[in-house]
DNA sequence: CTGTGTGCAAACATTTTGCAAGCAG
DNA sequence: CTGCTTGCAAAATGTTTGCACACAG
């Protein structure tokens, strides 16, 4: 399990994933490599269906399937290496983890994610799930409202 | 817009929601009490599903459709009645909100939910988005990990 | 009566799986 | 060569919609 990927320099991304690839006696694919590089570069938040389309384009002699998108940020996203919010029935949406933690702001009626980061939160959810005896493994914070752009 | 509905007995739910039905031209049916009813009674947190067989087994003679479960929900959703969170591609879990707001810590071995509040998160919030100029509406905070039941 | 609500089945959208062929190691 | 990976099509899952009949107001 890789400890944190923050901050990398896409070569070292790549390396720790070609690791990662061995680690489990996965082959590293042209394909697989597309769909990180494309993440890497655009430091946004895609849906499966997005990303699938941005790979066609950018890679398009690779023919890529958007099964094989799914299955690459499943393993990306169980490896650490990307992570993913959801938003109820509308599906999720994947960023990769490159990133010093940060949770979203998202307006609601243009869609727009904002970040944020916030140490004292992190130190009270640390708090809440030792009163509760939880071990916290994750944590997921979104906050709705309107946007300024929006409010107009 | 219902306001809060928190600590309501059940005879003054009901009356909410006969108001708000009537204010939108919306008729009320005996499913749609079905459907309020079991939510009251139980203050768990239901999948569409969950919430269908529950509801079934209950009223076996309303023979009431997942269709109905599905639209009722939205409604109470809708008109802050009931709120839900989502569980990525998992679906969404709804429960009513007549209780005081709070948030969930999530156990990701047998998907318990324990609820907590804290005051001072919700203050972190509202500071966030006034930084970032949103208009907060709505917010989502869950806290993953293992629960001391399941860390034996 | 009128028009909304209902259950059913079908449609939809999203994600996963089975399979035969392809390619990395 | 071996067996993991791929793309396709099909299946599975979760949710919504069209329709004819039922029922609330």
């Amino acid at each position: 399990m890789i400890k944190s990927i923050e901050n990398l320099s896409y070569e070292e991304l790549l390396e720790k994933f070609k690791v990662l690839l061995k680690a489990n006696n996965l082959k590293y694919t042209t394909q697989r490599e597309a769909i990180l590089k494309t993440l890497y570069d655009h430091p946004d938040h895609f849906t499966p269906e997005n990303l699938y389309m941005l790979v066609k384009e950018n890679y398009p002699d690779l023919n890529t399937g958007i099964t094989t998108v799914y299955r690459t940020l499943n393993l990306l996203e169980e490896n650490n290496i990307a992570t993913s919010i959801s938003f109820g029935s509308a599906g999720k949406k994947f960023e990769l983890g490159n990133k010093p933690h940060h949770d979203h702001l998202i307006c609601e009626e243009c869609g727009d994610i904002v970040e944020f980061e916030n140490d004292e939160i992190e130190k009270l959810q640390d708090k809440i799930a030792k009163m509760h005896d939880f071990k916290l493994t994750n944590h997921l914070m979104q906050l709705y409202g309107i946007c300024k752009k929006c409010q107009d």
